[in-house]
DNA sequence: CGGCTGAATAGATGTCCATCTAAACAGCGG
DNA sequence: CCGCTGTTTAGATGGACATCTATTCAGCCG
């Protein structure tokens, strides 16, 4: 687990080899507003449906999104009922927003 | 300027759009690494030939991906005689922290 | 059980991108 | 002025990716 913002040490090739797929799966517009979504939803979660009248897109492609976003490790899936809901992973972004800010003095 | 993080409020598709290359920028291992080699050089900048030696990579290949950074607004450069010389445009990352961050509590 | 709705998978397609080689450009030193 | 080194640009190529349509899977209800 790494945590030193990016402008205290030079990144290692392995940590940059991790890090960047993560980076990668936020760098969509649609990604970013589908984890966003999700976050600001009530409860902390929200059902499939919720989520594709969003976009002007069709359901598959928020199918596919929705898939990269969990094989990053950003979210996270249960299906109950007829309804599959989605929810943000606690901890990725933070450590991603660390690792890009500014030197954080150690936040208990 | 929008500054809400991802989870106060959803973001609109306009900033997504915004926001989506700044992080396309940075969701590749090379150029995390040039950040970091960039931001964490005495001085606060480095110069080209101290970036290429650091990755199994041609002379070419570093300045396409430093000219990635640069067109996302990431870092600048500017030549002095021989050489060219990169350093990391203060705020970009800060802002892109704070967007995936924790609602920070007000920092003046 | 049969059909309906929500959601994911499969496969196809057009575009973007990381990397390379070859060539051009910029400044320095003899 | 000529050649040398550092850096960028141009063009080519192979692979990755966003999106779609068509199909399949999962659960509900009459």
């Amino acid at each position: 687990m790494c945590c030193a913002p990016l402008a205290c040490e030079p990144l290692n090739a392995a940590e940059a080899e991790e890090l960047a797929p993560l980076f990668k799966a936020i760098a969509d517009p649609v990604r970013l507003r589908l984890l966003s979504l999700i976050a600001c939803h009530e409860g902390g979660e929200a059902c499939v449906c919720d989520l594709t009248g969003a976009f002007e897109l069709t359901g598959p492609t928020i199918s596919h999104h929705l898939k990269v976003l969990r094989t990053a490790g950003l979210i996270d899936c249960e299906r109950r009922g007829t309804w599959v809901y989605y929810w943000v992973n606690p901890g990725v972004l933070e450590r991603l927003s660390a690792i890009l800010g500014p030197p954080l003095p150690a936040l208990a």
